[in-house]
DNA sequence: ACCAAAATTTGAATCGATCCAACAAAGCTG
DNA sequence: CAGCTTTGTTGGATCGATTCAAATTTTGGT
């Protein structure tokens, strides 16, 4: 039945609709990208060669290579792709993020990988016109990887120091002074730190050797932050025990489990993201322990989901949405410079902290 | 200071790198596409006169014209980008699409815009290997859109019929019948329905025509699902309010309004969206109604979220992240032929419907 | 009817790679 | 050493469009 020419057929392109039209493939291609140039008569004839031989549209792979424009950007996690649709923190970062690409109509990418060689490999291959890096772990590696592309990009929550590197960050020093004066200010004498991992793939307690040589700066300048504050409120800071996390359950209910052993239980605990917060509020709650009645909990980061939980979590709240919009324009507007910001943070007192109990 | 070719140089091409190695260009892309088969000699030559003049690597938009595959797949809806990180429904399906993308090293790339122009532009020219569509209003002219491009397409939540169109669905007639069965079976005898548009731009309480008539059939065959159950168990369908609501807050709480203002107002509410369900469980609660005390509250789709709320929802879940998975497989793996799937649902009884107040 | 100006159309060049048939060189075999 | 295989390299063709200077046709004025 089906002669060998019936539904083989390549795709139609330009130059097959400018032939069977009678015009030049130059003529065609102004019917589609500039209508208004190609007298009406020739343009209905074109236009009706295409529908009859159910031409799909100049093909943006052709038009893309002599554009050099994608029209979009791309957004880069180690992470798997369904980080970005789970983790409060992403999702509020891609709302920016979609806000800025909605104002300019440009779309938006993801990459990712389920290994190491296919992230490489994808992140060589995307078609975007820019990156944006989500440097949760292994952020050095996504930097190198994507530097390689010479495209302009910028790396969000970059956890290390490189002046070569566009970057939006916020001020941590500042934000978890603010977090451990508020606990100091009500009261608060014994604290806990869980902080977010200060090197790849280690966790437990660590010692003050082991922040000096963090590799992460964004871990190391919040512990900066919350020492800054307790001396200046002179707060004994001798025993306070830093736990170091994977910013995942396991590993931060381990660490509650550490701190919670000792004889002098804290008061107050600083986490360094909202995702270890709450799971710390979950788990003092299954023990029996009220927040803040027995112990205080502060978060940082600000997700929207943190206004939610019970109680609702005090946190330092970064301007989410906001970086994920300066992060867009930055490659959308690109202008050939390395840019820099910092942006403030704020504290937002909410139910999850209150004075110490009194028989403490 | 600035010498005329100093930044200003526009990007070296795979053909400079080859000249400068003094091989021909043939052997220059072999290098990157297929080192093995270069002897090494010459691979390092190569090699060292890309590093020597910052070559970024082949360029995929030159690769892309020739080798036709993008290897990403399109997700494109009316709604603004942000909807893919705010609402649950479309999280949970994007969690799928994105397990089955990152299962076979795809990318996705989220297509909408502000407005229908540039919708219409950017369906056009995404660089995708076929698109997934979230019809969720404005349905039928997302198909249209798409149709043109020529390239495999699936539809999701598809609100009409169109045999010409790959589609994933849900059995929503066997789904909504298990709803209404299960509040009949509680003892309810007094219903309301919260309904999905029947057809775009209107609200209010609908007639028996207008369900007839209606433009969704995805709405219509969760009301004949509700019917059937009804008239099945005995339930008198006559005074049952029917109103429809545009999945928002606004239009539900106006829909329970006027609900809730008869003489004789519902037990229960059948509501076809957990969207909807939870925005009542919040009107209820505010009105001083508990549920399932005064009212007891159905919803549809099974949403994550419509397990921590308060009281978890009863609701009909669809497999929401499977349909994404499939929606995903169907395009990665398409094979030119029109493809229709209906999943079946499940009835997950919570905490939000139980038997109606004795005094009714 | 004639010419300049304006409006259209043409076709070669270009975007940046990959593919492949043909060719060249080197290695083996009898 | 002719003949054959293996291995590596070449350069032209191709993917599908857009662009723009030059050629051509129309239009308008007189």
């Amino acid at each position: 039945m089906a002669s060998s020419s019936e539904s083989n057929t390549r795709p139609i392109r330009l130059a097959d609709i400018a032939k069977a039209a009678g015009v030049s493939h130059g003529t065609a291609s102004n019917v589609f990208s500039r209508p208004e140039i190609v007298r009406e008569e020739v343009r209905e004839r074109v236009k009706a060669a295409a529908e009859a031989m159910g031409y799909a549209g100049p093909d943006p792979k052709g038009r893309l290579l002599r554009a050099g424009k994608v029209n979009a950007i791309g957004v880069a996690t180690t992470e798997p792709l369904s980080y970005f649709f789970d983790d409060p923190f992403a999702r509020a970062m891609m709302a920016g993020i979609s806000e800025a690409c909605d104002a300019t109509g440009a779309g938006i990418a993801l990459v990712s990988a389920g290994n190491q060689e296919k992230l490489a490999w994808n992140i060589q291959s995307a078609l975007v016109d820019g990156f944006i890096l989500f440097c949760i772990e292994g952020g050095s590696r996504l930097v190198e990887l994507t530097r390689e592309r010479k495209l302009p990009f910028v790396a969000l929550e970059l956890g290390f120091d490189d002046d070569t590197v566009s970057a939006i960050g916020v001020d941590n020093v500042a934000g978890a002074r603010l977090a451990a004066q508020h606990l100091a200010e009500l009261g608060h004498r014994r604290f806990a730190v869980l902080a977010l991992p200060f090197a790849d793939g280690s966790t437990g307690l660590v010692s003050p050797e082991k922040v000096r040589t963090a590799l992460y700066t964004g871990t190391r300048d919040r512990l900066v932050g919350y020492f800054e504050a307790f001396s200046r409120c002179g707060v004994d800071t001798a025993g306070i025990p830093v736990y170091e996390t994977e910013n995942d359950e396991a590993s931060t209910r381990a660490g509650l489990e550490t701190i919670f052993a000792s004889a002098e239980p804290p008061t107050a605990i600083l986490a360094m993201s909202d995702r270890i917060a709450m799971v710390a509020i979950e788990w003092l709650a299954a023990r029996g322990m009220a927040v803040p009645g027995d112990v205080s909990v502060v978060g940082f980061d600000g997700v929207p989901d943190a206004a939610l939980c019970d109680p609702p979590l005090t946190t330092v709240a970064q301007p989410i949405a906001e970086i994920g919009r300066r992060a867009a324009r930055t490659i959308l507007d690109f202008d050939g410079t390395v840019r820099r910001e910092t942006l403030g943070v704020e504290l937002v007192v909410r139910a999850s902290s209150g004075p110490p109990p009194k028989t403490a």
